[in-house]
DNA sequence: TATGCATCCGGCATTATGCCGGTTGTGCCG
DNA sequence: CGGCACAACCGGCATAATGCCGGATGCATA
């Protein structure tokens, strides 16, 4: 039993976005037989590489924002940054990274207003340097 | 045509968690024929509350190490790069933002190695403007 | 060469799906 | 009341997909 190569990855990339595919259609797009893709499949299923199949399941609330911002600082580390971004409770997530950036967090809003008071507020607060927002237009891949 | 219902709550939920199962057997669960299952599901598909199907992804080795890659491209959108990205395993996470950037992809390796040499496969990919890599170094805040 | 092993393939019986006509229940209006 | 429209539901049949198997092929190794 060999490690996941090159076709695992191209059924990964197809099952990652087309769950529901025929596994006949699956064969034809990596170019092998149906039985030798279903048995490649059922492979990465039990080494547990296909932890299962997920619905993706839109919106039931109405549409809440989502936006990265990315924090350089003039110091680090800078426990009064996160301090003050935990109060937010449009925080969802917080990670300090290495590089030219510093801080890279993740907000979830209502409105592009709400996303603008928020990212008015981080920006002036002390000891942020920069700050870059990225709105989340689409999710393309989400995985657990 | 009516609102989403009980029943279609029920679908969702067994959907959500076994997307490849035969309609026949979620109809045997949700208590319907199988043609009025099939009917339903495509209803909310085609209403959109079903975006889709995706075979949830486990990790190769346990990763250790996260990181952001922030991608620019020379065209949006990019199906192909997406392609490509979905065929990494390391890769957890994909979203499209709008500002300076077009893709933030979050990734998980077992080493610097691992990363670095995804690092590489994905700034060669075709269409990738540039690419800047941030290492998690610390998870500050995550919320559920 | 012979053996073991992973990978691959095609075929056949079984199961699931797409499609359609038909039944039931409900609200509406002449 | 009786007829009508409509949505939800059901079952059946032809087609497509799946599970399961035996057997071919390539490759390393004793």
């Amino acid at each position: 039993m060999q490690d996941t190569d090159e076709i695992d990855r191209a059924i990964l990339s197809i099952l990652s976005r087309e769950g529901r595919i025929p596994m006949k259609s699956l064969a034809g797009r990596i170019g092998l037989s149906r039985s030798t893709t279903t048995e490649r499949v059922s492979r990465l299923e039990k080494k547990g590489i296909i932890r299962g199949y997920r619905a993706d399941i839109g919106q039931l609330d109405q549409g809440q924002i989502q936006a990265f911002l990315l924090l350089t600082l003039k110091r680090t580390p800078s426990i009064g940054v996160l301090d003050r971004l935990a109060g937010f409770s449009a925080v969802r997530k917080v990670s300090s990274v290495s590089g030219q950036l510093d801080l890279v967090v993740e907000v979830e809003v209502g409105s592009i207003n709400a996303l603008n008071e928020l990212r008015n507020e981080v920006a002036t607060l002390d000891n942020v340097e920069d700050l870059t927002t990225a709105i989340v237009l689409r999710r393309d891949i989400e995985r657990s």
